[in-house]
Order: C-alpha cells, then sequence, then structure tokens
DNA sequence: AAATTTGTGTAGAACGTTCTCCACTATCTA
DNA sequence: TAGATAGTGGAGAACGTTCTACACAAATTT
C-alpha cells in the first residue's frame, strides 16, 4: 500500500526464484514445474500482484482491444459492443471504447490514441476514412471493421446484408400496394466508400427499380433532427410519397414526428420504416417496422475475427450477417 | 514504415541533438532554446513521430482518462461522454471509456483493468462499490465519481440533486390533483449507499411525506422490462395508483407499455413521469415528463475537476448539479 | 560409459520514454 | 578579473515487463 505497486519483482524476492521464472507462471509458458507454478501462485496471491499493461506493451501484449464507436448517441452500439464484451468475458482480453465523433478528422485522432496506446487489436465501426488510411492502420495492427462493404485484404469485415436489408423493407411496402416509396439517407461528408447508408440507398434504388419504380431520396443525417427535416422535405412535395423508408431507426423516429405533426396518421396516411431495430422501436408507441440486423451477434463476430488475426491468421475474412424484417405498425396497406 | 514505429531516438539522431533534448521540446519543458525546439519540431514532423504511450506510462503519465460504464444501455450516457469529451476536446488528453456492466464484480474487473493500464485518471458513473473500495482506489488514482451522493474525501463528487428532482415531479403531480402517486425504483444488489435510485426513492418519500400523503414504492429495475414489470404490479392493485413516477425515463418507457396494454390512456387515466430526460422522452409520440439533469453540463464538471485533482489539487469537492422539470404531455389533471 | 535429449530455472538485454544530475557557455555582479 | 548566476544541452539511470540464450541436472539413448 505504502510504497506503490506490488512489481513481478516483488514477487520473484517472496517466492525466492527469478523474474523470469515469475513471469513464465503469470503468462502461462512452458517450462515450468508443478511446484514452481504452486509457490510463485501463492506470492503473487500473498501480494495480490497484477501485471503493469504498460511494461508489458513495452515487449510483448497489452490483452487490450479497442472498440472505435462513430457515434456515442447511435442505440445500436450497446449490442455491439455486448456482443464484443460478452464473447471476451472469458478471455484475458479487456475491451476498452473510443468515441470517436463523426468528424473523419477526430476519428482519425482516436485511431492514433488507440494504436499509441498499443492495444493489441482494434473494432472499427463505421468508420469514416479513406480506404488507403484504413489500409496503412490495418498494416500496423489487427483490424476488424463493422459495418463497411467491400473489405480489403489487410482487415477483416464484419457486414450487415444492407443491400438485402433495404430490399426487404422496399418488397414489403410493394406488397401492401406502394408505389411511391422514398428513402432518407445519411449525406455523407467524406469520400468514404462502402458505408452502410450508402449501400443500404443502392440497395433501395435497386429494390425499386426490380419493381419498376422510380426511386425518390433525400439525403440528409442519420439523428431525429435528420429524419424530421427529410419528411419535411418530402411531405411538402406536391405528389408526396406514401410510404417513407428512413435508412436507420433514430431517422425514422424525426420521420414520425414530422408526420404527428402535419397531421397523418401512421400508417393509415403514411408508412414508415426504419433500419436497425433499436430497442425502443418495440414500444407500443412507436411500433416502427424495422430491420433487424442483430448487433449482438455482429459484435461477438468481430470479436472472435479479431482475435483470430492477434493470434496469427492473416487471410482476410469478410462475414456477412443476414437482416430479418421486423413488420409492426407503422406500415399499412395503402 | 518498414522498421517499426518512429522512436525519440530517431527524431533525436535526425536533428542532431539528444533523447533528453527532444523529450524536452515534447513535452514542452523548461530550458530549450527557440533554435532548438523548431530543429526537433521540424524533425517530428518529417518523420511522424508520435510519443509511445506505453512507455510513457513507465514514468510519466498517460494522458489518458478513464470513464466506467455502468450500463452502456442507458441512453442518458452519452450526454455525459459528449460532455467529457467536449471539456476535453483542445487538451492533450484521450478519453476511453470501460464497459464495466452492472454487476459489482465486472465493474470491480474493469477499474481494475483501467489502473492496470496506468491510466491519469477515472470518473465513474454509478459505480456500484462499497465506500470502503472506492477509497482503496481513490487513494492510488485521481477519482471523481458521477452519481453518487455523499462524498467521501478521498475523490470528487458530481451529483444530480436527486432529492430536488423527485420533490418537483411529486409537486407537480400533486398539483394536478393526484394522491395516489406510486414510484419505481430499482432494487440495489449490492449494499452500496447513495446511488441515485436510492436517493430519488428518498426524496420521493419526503415529499410524500410533505404533502401528507402515503407513499407506494415497487422495486424492480431501471429497465424497459423493469419498468413494465413494476407498472404491471401496481396496475393490478384494487386501489391503483392515478400517477406512476418511474425512478428512470427507460424505466417510464416499460410503464407507457404497460399502460397501453391494460387499455389505460395517459394522461387521462394515468399520469407517468420519468426522471433523466432522455432523447426520446421529447418525441411526440412518447411526450414524457421528466427531471432533465443536464448531462453535458455534469460530464464536462467531472472532466474539469479530474484534470485539477490529476494537476495537484487534493481537497475534496462536490459539485451538485439541479435538475429541471420539463412538463409534456405524460402528466394531466386528475 | 559416453553421448544425447529433455526438462527446468536464471541472467540480462531489450522496449521507449522521463527526469535528475551534471557540464558547459555566456552573461552579470562584485 | 574573479566569482556567481542563468540558460541550455546531454548522460544515463530508472520504470516493469518479456524473451532469447544459456546453464545445469536428470533421464534417455547409443
Amino acid at each position: 500500500m505504502t510504497s506503490g505497486r506490488v512489481t513481478i519483482a516483488d514477487v520473484a524476492r517472496r517466492a525466492g526464484v527469478s523474474t523470469a521464472a515469475v513471469s513464465k507462471v503469470v503468462r502461462g509458458a512452458y517450462g515450468v514445474s508443478a511446484e514452481m507454478q504452486a509457490k510463485v501462485s501463492q506470492a503473487i496471491d500473498e501480494l495480490g500482484y497484477r501485471p503493469h499493461a504498460a511494461a508489458r506493451a513495452m515487449r510483448g501484449r497489452t490483452y487490450t482491444l479497442g472498440v472505435m464507436l462513430s457515434d456515442t448517441r447511435n442505440p445500436f452500439f450497446p449490442d455491439i459492443i455486448e456482443g464484443v464484451t460478452g464473447h471476451l468475458r472469458d478471455t484475458e482480453y479487456q475491451v476498452l471504447l473510443g468515441p470517436g465523433g463523426i468528424e473523419p478528422k477526430t476519428q482519425a485522432r482516436m485511431t492514433d490514441a488507440m494504436i499509441d496506446r498499443s492495444m493489441d487489436g482494434l473494432i472499427l465501426i463505421s468508420p469514416v476514412t479513406t480506404d488507403a488510411e484504413l489500409a496503412a492502420i490495418a498494416a500496423g495492427t489487427p483490424v476488424v471493421v463493422i459495418g463497411r462493404h467491400g473489405g480489403a485484404p489487410a482487415y477483416d469485415s464484419v457486414v450487415d446484408d444492407d443491400v438485402m436489408g433495404a430490399r426487404l423493407v422496399v418488397d414489403h411496402l410493394v406488397g401492401l400496394g406502394h408505389t411511391r416509396i422514398a428513402h432518407i439517407t445519411h449525406l455523407e461528408r467524406a469520400r468514404a466508400q462502402g458505408l452502410p447508408h450508402t449501400v443500404r440507398a443502392e440497395g433501395y434504388r435497386q429494390a425499386m427499380r426490380a419493381h419498376g419504380l422510380a426511386d425518390d431520396m433525400v439525403a440528409t443525417s442519420f439523428t431525429e433532427e435528420g429524419g424530421y427535416e427529410g419528411a419535411r422535405e418530402l411531405l411538402a412535395r406536391e405528389n408526396r410519397p406514401t410510404a417513407i423508408f428512413a435508412g436507420a431507426d433514430i431517422a425514422a423516429l424525426g420521420v414520425l414526428r414530422a408526420a404527428d405533426e402535419a397531421g397523418l396518421s401512421v400508417p393509415e396516411d403514411l408508412s414508415v420504416a426504419g433500419y436497425d431495430n433499436i430497442g425502443i422501436a418495440s414500444l407500443k408507441r412507436i411500433s416502427l417496422t424495422s430491420v433487424d440486423q442483430d448487433g449482438q451477434v455482429i459484435g461477438a463476430t468481430a470479436a472472435r475475427l479479431l482475435v483470430e488475426r492477434i493470434e496469427g491468421r492473416t487471410r482476410s475474412v469478410t462475414s456477412s450477417v443476414s437482416p430479418t424484417l421486423i413488420v409492426r405498425g407503422s406500415t399499412g396497406p395503402l
């Protein structure tokens, strides 16, 4: 207590062995007798020794995995995080989350910070960066990217099949008799390729074309406010859409607000669908038809791939998770 | 690129000076000439040098602050995090979040992990621990605790005035003519003192007494499900309450679901109020009367106090933030 | 019986910083 | 002119691990 932290040298002294031996025991390395193992373990317990991560980092592992969050406010993240931490629960890896913000610059600062802290691997959720920057990061550190299509050889990817998700929504709405189906997407600031909103928008376009329908998109942002403004714009048109498919639930909530304010009842006057199936979508009051992408599975998969890569795999893997359409009260027949 | 990371020695060689000099420049320490400063800065830029945090940690600072999150799913956290990161934006500190879970054991594991990684300071959000454990942590690392009443000399505290918040709700409901006002609180597993739910419950009790009314509480959990179950129990009573004050918005959402299922309209048949004023509370569809506690201010305050403490302050500070009642459509006259 | 293999433990050099001394020069004071 | 004082730069010892090389003993093979 008084004299600072307990080090491996203290343990070695207590057990009457060398620091190298203690290190072996701690790491579970080869070449330790049962007797040595017992002696050292006892000393560790008695002294309450905990390995100093920074010192470890100087030579080997830190046993720390970083998850870069692009937008803390997105209610979809907790599922992913739960998947990641759940999968890592019984390993000695620790997960630390880095709030990267939505700006490319702040995200880059965050990933740099994580690399500076010599994390063993990084999970990047919907990073807004160029492919080149991503490849540069992945060249130095094991990386798994979530939610970005078109994987690269340098890192693993876990994606939701957003094309399929968008098609599920369009098919559902067309099946209900809708023809004027609008889509609200996220305005991309950076020249990043393969972000979910882009793919969802593309999937929407394809699905509309497949049904011989004209697409109608407005680009705001994936926020409640963005959905609200997008919907206001769409609903002000002379020939307003009868259904709005927002690329994210959070935006769909804004659409619902705009509908309420415009005196339109959902789903009688306007059908609304979202994407992500966030928790509150199931509230009776909201009852939002949405595409579910099982964040826990995505998170757990990402964690698994990352550990594999840290432990030596070099061949790149892309894991695609199929989404499901959850039909609720916000969509109905025309 | 090919030969691993750029170190302070590389910079020193390039600039033709000693590593000690480079270190001084990097740290902005005293005793550097303008010429030296320029020479070294140029070499740093040319080589793209970044200090290795782990190596720094061996001797000095890591410039890393940890925030322990007790429940990632709580929609109230993003505000706090935004406050923290916002306040730290232009400093050289980096914020890393640790998902601690709701169990005392997992939270302890998380704080230990953060200490092992020699973070310069810790912000703990509603930690579920004994005062003794908290004091032990704070003895070794600067700590600011958010959302836990009854501060201790070893750490700083930032709290919402939960007694006042509860009183605001009760006063409001009584003003509307309600007398049978129930409260849903969180069942505490651990023997932790001064957690928000406890204080809110106590504030509710006091306020009811002040109005000469009998209190009626049920303890489930601060989740949508917990609110739902608590409300089901309350609404099943022969003399059911006319207003339910949930100790957290997330639970209030569950109350709304229970009301909907029971065929009760809000606020005509039942008034519902929550606490935290989470984003979706303002959605027209939800329109939940709630107590707002400005998470951003709380987060920013915590960050400020933590930095002060890291930089030498030892006198303990407790900062209390006054909440506001936001009246919306979920509460109405009896 | 000698040679080889296997098992177990240790010495000691990294790893990339920080920071305390110390040395040197140039300026100022007596 | 000698002595003191700033101001600036550098040497080198930490910090707490990991891990390669090696030493030694015991067991096994020739």
